[in-house]
DNA sequence: AAGGCTATTATTAGCAT
DNA sequence: TATGCTAATAATAGCCT
């Protein structure tokens, strides 16, 4: 007895996994980015958020969707990552004040915390979203410090460039106009930015890496 | 005759307007952004796309998803828009921080990877959302140690394909933008410095903004 | 290759806890 | 306050045009 489904027609039920078939997959990103976009939409205008959704194509083109506008959504979190005296939500103090690039961290240690948790064979529950608690809360102490340690020295670096690259590119143009760029709907194909195919790629999944439910 | 139906349990038709009432803007605040992530998850690992998605509460509070990260993502879009005569390259751009970001990746990729193993692999009560309704559970079925190993084949290749990719790049890369395509929630931007007002959005119509699919 | 067309699956609104 | 529940709405996979 194979899995000899009929469904005839409609939705089928998939797995959510790298799709092989170039036709299926171009078709899949092209109707699920919509649906993303239209998802982000809706959130911006039920609850009056703002939004901004960067997607690039396995080709390496680049969709956005933001509200008020992508530059504004991205300026203002690039700002809090920068700048954070400015910012006096608790979102800051919450990620040490690093906000773009801590959220990188973040997102390391609470997988790396879970690891962990695993490996020593609990049946843990350190996953920042059921648990409602975030990696600062959870029990990290117990894992690899020499690998957080080696990481954290990589993520110091690299953040530094980060900022470094932002300040040449506020300066070299008086902000980050990328607006003056964003009218071409050709037909332009990249090619050379062909990106590899990411290939099996790791698991994100619905985690809340932000912060958590603060005064919202 | 009002219609008055007895929508008695399950969900009901709302209207896409904001929603004044501020506990259920809450709770709809929360769940739909969870599940914005979630289907931005999806895309990635569906299409292997790469996506960011930055939200800001009513609040201000930020919350942000990324594969394979927040900042990835944004420093190749930012790249693209602002400088794409200097940085065309989302891993030529990278290079100044190439060894630090690629280490960061890699180990996030590695520890994820193994996370993901023992998750699917072992019986360890480790449920993000204990309702396993997640797309780690079926896609790949219960992955046992086996596909680990296959899993974490598919790891190396992607890093030598980087490695691949990056000298390709920096040796001799037609240097070309990327075909950058810019999507407002429908709205059309006549003037470029548009963005800088601080034009908060009021009306937002009909929403059609995934009409152009570019040559993905 | 972008859009319809369903049958299904996936998401989620209002409640309950 | 955030999660569980349940049914109704929304999204969409595979086809077909």
């Amino acid at each position: 007895m194979v899995k000899e489904k009929r469904h005839s027609l409609g939705r089928r039920k998939i797995q959510i996994a790298k799709i092989t078939d170039k036709d299926r997959l171009h078709v899949t990103f092209s109707k699920r980015r919509a649906g993303l976009f239209n998802k982000a939409c809706e959130l911006c205008i039920l609850c009056g958020a703002e939004v901004a959704v960067i997607v690039f194509s396995p080709a390496g083109k680049a969709f956005s969707f933001g509200h008020p506008f992508v530059d504004c959504v991205l300026d203002r979190f690039l700002s809090q990552s920068s700048a954070p005296e400015i910012c006096s939500h608790p979102l800051v103090n919450a990620k040490s004040g690093a906000g773009a690039m801590s959220e990188c961290s973040q997102r390391y240690m609470a997988v790396l915390s879970q690891l962990e948790a695993l490996k020593m064979g609990g049946e843990t529950t350190l996953d920042p979203l059921s648990t409602g608690q975030f990696w600062w809360d959870s029990p990290i102490g117990n894992l690899g410090l020499h690998e957080l340690e080696k990481f954290r020295a990589a993520l110091e670096e690299l953040k530094k460039n980060l900022i470094m690259r932002m300040n040449e590119l506020l300066i070299g143009s008086s902000s980050q106009s990328g607006a003056f760029f964003n009218e071409n709907c050709g037909e332009v194909i990249d090619d050379p930015l062909a990106f590899l195919t990411p290939n099996y790629f790791s698991p994100i999944g619905p985690f809340d890496f932000g912060s958590g439910y603060g005064p919202f």
